[in-house]
DNA sequence: GTCTATATAATGATAGAC
DNA sequence: GTCTATCATTATATAGAC
């Protein structure tokens, strides 16, 4: 402390900060198999051995830079009233989400024998028991797996698979029925 | 031909046969990026040699064994009238399905650079587009769009993520909402 | 028709210099 | 704190023997 010549510690910290964000935007890209350390840190302007000096693998990385994302409780703040209208806003709007969304990390990586495992828990406890969590009634499980399942496959096929609505008429149509589809699985029946 | 010495056609012809249907496995469990041709060549009881000599690549070994299959055309041979009915049967019915099922192979690939844009394609074409031929009325590419986004999502919940329904009270509840929505969607409106 | 042996090219990780 | 140099591993593909 108070020594000028050394680094301090705050630049260290800096430096595995703009790592982290590299990460999340190649796995974003790749996947966690397609991926490569050497890409991540390229873009990050730091030389390859700092990944594992800081995060220990590669693992280490993604656990820390993906995991903790996985998470639909953002939508649970606000009230169960306009939950369906919020979740077809958010998975029929296709805006790229600033090179990073973690449910698209998830499906590009759930093949993964290093991190599917991870991915799979991760998502059972901050996605899917959180929303079982809201629902009032009976059937709980069976409209928690049909809601989530719908928006999986949304995302695969306008984020993964890159194939959006057409036209601004086609998405409308998308949400209406979507919104429907979603309210009659949230409310009480 | 007739000589008696040479090993014949037919025997190069049921190698290769074995090859692909030991392929078709061993791309379902792993995907195509993490599927080795050794793994499925030994699995074949044969050289990984016969693998490029046969199908010329790993690619191209697996745009026949995986390619040809992603088709929903055999849901179509039968009246539209019960095709929300055998569709919620079969994927909410969670067998392995001997092994091999095309649509595990896509979602365990499609973040590969090598097949990835082949099985975008194949699925476009051999899926969605006949899917959409069907539907009578308006909106056929939003309502297609719902039908295949929520099939490929429970195919990932039920049989890649290998989280199938607890019980079958469970099975039977999103059997039931599933067929309500897919009727909802199929029939003109 | 099938196999042995090898070429070539990536990767994740690390020891040790600066 | 960060980088250079390198290791060990693993993959696909192929030339040529049998």
């Amino acid at each position: 402390m108070g020594d000028g010549r050394t680094t301090n510690k705050r630049d260290a910290e800096a430096t595995a900060e703009r790592i982290l964000h590299c990460a999340q935007e190649v796995f974003h890209k790749r996947g966690y198999d397609g991926a490569t350390t050497r890409e991540i840190a390229d873009r990050a302007g730091v030389n390859i051995a700092l990944i594992s000096r800081y995060f220990g693998s590669k693992r280490g990385l993604f656990e820390k830079a993906i995991t903790p994302y996985l998470s639909l409780e953002r939508f649970f703040d606000e009230p169960v009233e306009s939950l369906a209208d919020r979740l077809a806003d958010v998975y029929v709007h296709t805006t790229p989400m600033d090179g990073f969304d973690p449910f698209v990390v998830l499906l590009k990586s759930v093949s993964s024998p290093d991190v599917g495992p991870l991915l799979i828990e991760a998502l059972e406890r901050q996605a899917i028991e959180p929303l079982k969590r809201v629902l009032k009634g009976k059937d709980k499980a069976a409209r928690a797996t049909l809601i989530a399942t719908q928006l999986a496959g949304l995302i695969l096929r306008f984020r993964v698979l890159q194939s959006p609505p057409r036209n601004a008429a086609e998405r409308e149509a998308i949400r209406k029925r979507l919104t429907a589809y979603l309210s009659a699985l949230i409310e009480v029946g």
